[in-house]
DNA sequence: ATATATGCAAACGCTTTGCATTTCG
DNA sequence: CGAAATGCAAAGCGTTTGCATATAT
């Protein structure tokens, strides 16, 4: 039904739109309550979310929130390049703010821990896939397996 | 019910068996007529076969095969490391024979399409990762996203 | 003989979809 | 007002599980 009073009349950050709000809008497209709430859960949120993660903040302060909306909206964003979707192995997939710069993923298969690495370290490879085999790694999309420090004595 | 005969009966292979074979048995585990099909068909196909690609090849010569097994059998290779499992990303997963020898994977975000990648460019990398952040990075399932060569043009 | 592996059917978790309803612009 | 977005419920997909039955050793 109203969706829009059960979720918004307490919301305090009404009428402050961030920076990817107004972004959203000069594409053409709505500034829904759904999208303001989930943009703002995946800014606030430090490092990377699940989608059920973002569903599962929204819907603490909006209970109205829905699921299929969650995806709806990080297939958009993700499409306009405002969000970046990161494939973690195993079936998790992970996002974050795209204007929150690069990092990339050592995901550790013994204990499931992930450490952020810079990407640095990333240059000679990206350049000699470049080289020999002409191909242009998507740096925004890398996660590494393996064991971990701890994991390993 | 007596799902051997209806399997095994115009089985040439039967009595033949592969070196994969005998392992499980020095292992401890039995030799059921399922296994060895899904050892072959694992064997056969070049390069890798995803779960339902495995079930679909052994079930279009032995109907009785069930994708349960297909799943529990391949868990147990998995784990005693006689195939290999690689997380291609997108939710799909893909097996091969370990003895095949390793290499890695370039994956087309485009089109899709997977390029085979010699293992020795990730050299340098595997060392900086141990010398920067004391990981060992698990090479064996490694896949890099971006863009091939033709879908750049 | 008996521990182990299988078949079956049901449930799983995450994601997608169709369609009626609501709402932003 | 009208196109676009949402809610809801149902289905989809690949995978896992519990339990009775069959079988390799």
């Amino acid at each position: 039904m109203c969706y829009r009073e059960s979720m918004l009349d307490n919301n305090s950050d009404v009428g402050r739109y961030s920076e990817t709000d107004q972004r959203l809008r000069q594409l053409g497209y709505r500034l829904t309550p759904q999208r303001m709430m989930l943009l703002s859960a995946i800014e606030e949120g430090e490092g990377h979310v699940s989608a059920e993660e973002i569903y599962a903040r929204v819907q603490s302060r909006y209970p109205g929130m829905n699921i299929s909306t969650v995806y709806r909206t990080l297939d958009l964003l993700t499409e306009l390049g405002l969000v970046t979707r990161t494939d973690m192995g195993g079936g998790v997939v992970r996002y974050h703010p795209s204007n929150k710069g690069q990092h990339h993923h050592l995901v550790c298969q013994e204990c499931g821990g992930v450490a952020e690495l810079d990407d640095s370290i990333l240059t000679p490879l990206r350049e000699s896939l470049e080289e020999k085999y002409q191909f242009q790694a998507d740096v925004r999309h890398f996660a590494i397996f393996g064991r971990c420090a701890r994991c390993r004595r």
